[in-house]
DNA sequence: CTGTCAATTACACAATCAGGTAATACTTTA
DNA sequence: TAAAGTATTACCTGATTGTGTAATTGACAG
């Protein structure tokens, strides 16, 4: 039996080549096809496939949101984006949307069934590119990063700017003098390659020097 | 000119078949080939392959502390995980330790010579069952999207202020008058439940309000 | 059409921050 | 033992930041 499918993409043409596409032998039967998500909930009530092909930039409501409310209301449903956007934000987002999977526009239609396939399945299907993304994401989260050569004092002190202290209200948990305070974050400033407070902190969380939780 | 790469597999007949496996015309050559990775500095240091195929449990120095190893010595060799091990803390203790790819010991042959091709060619494979393991991660940690209320025009400065910039830079770059830098930012202090810029910071970066990349 | 909200500017005052310079003391390392 | 690095304090000076109050404009919603 055939696989169940709902396509969200604006521009008709490859709206047309998909439907067109996944209607031969593939296994695939497109149920519907639309050029946006403004209706997305009604749709899916409708229609209730298995599978959605989703692309991102769309007017009106966009695949991203689009993948949040199907998600929301029916999150058996599998979703899969289908876009030519590849950079982090969008890429995370969907991802955290609760897309199934993440395909760029490059992908061959060979690999495009494939991978449809291998969503029906319960896999989740994504463009190389976007797997070696993920991947340096999870490296970029346990780095053991360069403390940029901070004593651990530097490092206590550092982490009570990023709290929030004053230099006053620092020295008073540090036990020190408030010129004490300044002199180490002066000498801090000058190993981060900063020369103010907000840099000081941006940088220290930027690269994990200092962890908030 | 074929790829090189090294194994690492402590079942001597996997071993063995997986040397058999990449040695015909699959476009590899292997190596090197060991039970353990005790030495496996000295090893990369000699053979300086381009991919290693690495098993997780090993004797001595298993396949995590191993990729931990080649990733901070040789960040340019690709390591794939090649492994029976499907849970959660395995996988995602790769991913961080910099493994380029994981793949289970259930992948047939030929996607098993697919995947260590797009793995040379910079790809990240992953069986599929992995990704979806990936892709659940990131559903469940998704970032509350509290923008606090902040108006485009907040953003806009309090992402200056992030980058590092002092009030009057911020006032240079927005086409304003420090005073007015001043007087959003005293808005901004107050959405945020804040009062000074080090902790507006903080708190952008925690929340995700703005992202610095 | 009227009120609310965003964006804007101005001024004044107090507090805080940042830089430079200098000195002391205590470890650790060469 | 001497040199290097860390931690500490002090003082001075100018720049920056944060708060309060007040007023104007334009846009948008009811």
């Amino acid at each position: 039996m055939a696989t169940s499918l709902v396509i969200y993409e604006d521009n008709a043409r490859l709206r047309q080549s998909m439907e067109l596409l996944l209607s031969d032998d593939s296994g695939f039967k497109v149920i519907g096809a639309f050029p946006d998500c403004t209706k997305v909930l009604k749709q899916m009530e409708e229609l209730l496939p298995e599978l959605v092909v989703m692309d991102i930039d769309m007017p009106g409501v966009n695949g991203i949101e689009g993948v949040k409310k199907i998600k929301s209301e029916f999150p058996d449903i599998k979703v899969v984006m289908y876009t030519v956007f590849d950079d982090d934000t969008r890429i995370f987002d969907c991802l955290c949307a609760g897309a199934d999977g993440y395909l760029l526009k490059n992908t061959s239609p060979v690999k495009l069934i494939q991978s449809l396939q291998e969503l029906a399945e319960g896999g989740a299907p994504m463009s190389p590119f976007v797997a070696q993304k993920v991947f340096t994401f999870f490296r970029n989260t346990k780095p053991v990063e360069d403390t940029f050569n901070l004593t651990p004092r530097e490092k206590e002190i550092l982490e009570l700017l990023v709290r929030g202290n004053s230099y006053k209200m620092i020295a008073d948990k540090s036990n020190v003098s408030v010129d004490t305070v300044k002199k180490h974050l002066q000498n801090i400033y000058h190993k981060l390659h900063v020369n103010c407070g907000t840099e000081a902190v941006a940088k220290a969380l930027q690269h994990k020097i200092i962890k908030l939780d």
